[in-house]
DNA sequence: TAGATTTGACCTCT
DNA sequence: AGAGGTCAAATCTA
């Protein structure tokens, strides 16, 4: 698994770097072990078992996690099947009459906005819907624009834009604007209240089930079998979201707290910001294996994990 | 048939 | 004027 933490606020590093870095190797070996397991490998006797490995690694990245960004959470969930259109008819566009603007959207505060990187867009337990796609100047890649598919029946403000890292095609620099205000994120939020405090976020092993979901948990093969996570609370185990819904890509992750330049965002997203969890953490790992779950189609790329070894903290 | 995605056009900002 | 963000009709899938 791959974290890779930066933090646009240059600040905030050393101390909870440091410790965020020591948590997220312990981490690391923890994970290191498990694919062993899952290779079939014999259990080390000093290992409790699947489930204790697996709840070692959620905690130490849970723990590396809040501490990098003090609760920050972020995620995704995304991007969906592909389809065609034609043009629309001159007259429907002239239909201009748009109440365009009038939307809070992402279009105008001045808050900051979390930037996240990840390997693959991910899984947030929010349900995302697509809006649009832009090319953007000098830009490779297009960016892609999300909101959260409650906004007509919750009015939910929570947008995030997607776009392939230019240095780094494997990564996904996923940027969130505005706060989530669905009820997906309340029942989620009620859940994290259950949780110990250090667990506002966590790495999230799984999808919420066997059937549907793609696992959250991945694999590289060339990382050394380095597993990629998705960042999602723990607490939000059971809420509000249906399995059905989360996304289908995940992983990687690299959380940046930024203030875009001329991006305005009516909030950062809140620990609480990402949701809609997950099963039992194991549950996920045993068919994370199947590749038939990574369905996304606009980010699928077995090979776009991150490095762990990259951990890189700002 | 409902819901989600695609994509050209429109709008706002710089 | 150009770039970026959003809208919404058309289209597709379940």
């Amino acid at each position: 698994m791959t974290l890779i933490a930066t933090t646009g606020a240059t600040a905030a590093a050393s101390p909870a770097a440091s410790m965020a870095s020591e948590l997220m190797a312990q981490g690391r070996e923890s994970a290191a072990v498990l694919e062993a397991l899952l290779q079939g490998a014999s259990l080390p006797p000093a290992h409790g078992g699947l489930q204790l490995l697996a709840a070692e690694i959620l905690r130490c990245c849970d723990r590396a996690l809040a501490v990098m960004h003090g609760g920050e959470a972020e995620s995704s969930a995304g991007g969906a099947g592909g389809m065609k259109r034609k043009a629309a008819p001159a007259a429907a566009t002239a239909l201009a009459t748009r109440k365009r603007r009038a939307i809070g959207g992402s279009g105008g505060g001045a808050a900051p906005a979390t930037r996240v990187e990840k390997a693959r867009t991910s899984e947030d337990g929010f349900l995302w819907r697509k809006y649009g796609q832009k090319e953007i100047k000098n830009s490779k890649h297009p960016r892609l624009y999300f909101r959260c598919s409650y906004k007509e029946d919750d009015g939910c403000k929570a947008t995030r834009h997607v776009q392939q890292s230019e240095d780094d095609p494997s990564l996904y620099v996923i940027t969130y604007f505005g706060e989530h205000t669905c009820s997906c994120k309340s029942a989620a939020a009620a859940a994290v209240d259950d949780e110990e405090n250090l667990q506002q976020f966590v790495i999230n092993f799984g999808s919420a089930t066997a059937g549907s979901g793609s696992p959250s948990l991945l694999y590289s093969s060339d990382n050394g079998g380095i597993l990629s996570e998705t960042a999602t609370p723990l607490s939000s185990l059971q809420s509000g979201c249906s399995p059905d819904e989360y996304g289908e890509e995940d992983s990687g992750v690299i959380m940046t707290k930024e203030e875009p330049a001329s991006r305005p965002a009516s909030a950062v997203s809140s620990p609480a910001d990402v949701s809609c969890a997950s099963p039992p953490a194991m549950e996920p790992l045993l068919d994370y294996m199947n590749w038939d779950n990574f369905g996304d189609s606009s980010f699928v790329d077995i090979d776009a994990f991150m490095n762990f070894d990259e951990i890189d903290l700002f």
